[in-house]
DNA sequence: ATGTGATGGTCGCAAATGTAACTAACAAGC
DNA sequence: GCTTGTTAGTTACATTTGCGACCATCACAT
């Protein structure tokens, strides 16, 4: 019978390699500090692109848009960010995260890249270069790329 | 202020790519089968060790066992799957695909091979290599290489 | 200005999920 | 035999999720 061999199934391998990674990070921001996945993704692209839309987090992140409303929404309620109005489109909100949020956040980040350091060291040189090449090309395939319509389009909004 | 750059952070790469890949190949046995992402991963594991224990689908394929045990229920009630008791240890049973199991399966694999081909097709081979070595090290710094004792025990149990 | 369609964001509700408790069966010690 | 501890699998309950409907706003046409 013609069957899939799964060991080898690269969309079988993706996800098994993203779960076993989520879970271990979870264990991180979720008992330590109390975050959903969401929170965390929202919380760690607004700390990259300071005063996003909800869109904008959602688009980059891959977050689902009620899963961004909610996350923001959580964190808004914990004070970690604010909400500030768009005068040129009242339908959006600018987030940006306030001093307690970074506060936290550069308390995560270490644990975060303490994280990744462990996974990478054991990987040759060689062989981490072909990781993040592989990677890079992937997303390219997928249409994941760094869209830089959309920063532009961000920046713009914010009148940069 | 020190931050992750999102765009090279390992696990938030490797999140956004398995999300972007599960959500096409949905599309697929979802929409065109009716089935959801545990079943179709039970329906894929039972082709590749047919006659495995419910436990072993679930530590290969990395799901939960309450999601293992709704799959198979629904793939049962299906008449895609069938359970049979083991008369040696009498907690578990093994599983196996009904013809109308298998049928099915052999119509989905052609569609699943065909996504993986046309992801592949973008990778000049010495990329692709370069993708395979990536994962093969990456599984195994995660523990998520073939555990061979695993189906080693599955293939006692069975009695072969 | 008014209508039409699109967009950002929220919310209700049904479906999917995880935790923990549970049942039934095994295994080892006494 | 009985007791204790462990394991395979199911189920109850609470949480999380996603779809669709929704509101307010904008953009653009007439």
């Amino acid at each position: 019978m013609k069957q899939l061999d799964l060991e080898h199934f690269l969309p079988y391998r993706l996800n098994r390699a993203a779960a076993a990674v989520s879970e271990q990070l979870r264990a991180v921001y979720g008992r330590k500090y109390g975050l959903t996945i969401p929170e965390w993704r929202v919380l760690a692209t607004l700390a990259q692109f300071p005063c996003s839309t909800a869109q904008f987090v959602g688009r980059h992140a891959s977050l689902h848009k009620t899963k961004v409303s909610r996350a923001v929404q959580a964190l808004d309620e914990r004070r970690w960010l604010y909400r500030k109005e768009n005068p040129q489109d009242r339908r959006e909100e600018f987030l940006e995260l306030t001093k307690l949020g970074c506060q936290q956040y550069v308390l995560i980040v270490p644990e975060m890249a303490r994280f990744e350091e462990r996974l990478l060291a054991a990987f040759e040189p060689e062989d981490a270069r072909c990781l993040f090449q592989a990677f890079a090309r992937l997303e390219e395939v997928l249409g994941l790329s760094p869209d830089p319509a959309l920063i532009q389009d961000a920046r713009r909004k914010k009148g940069v």
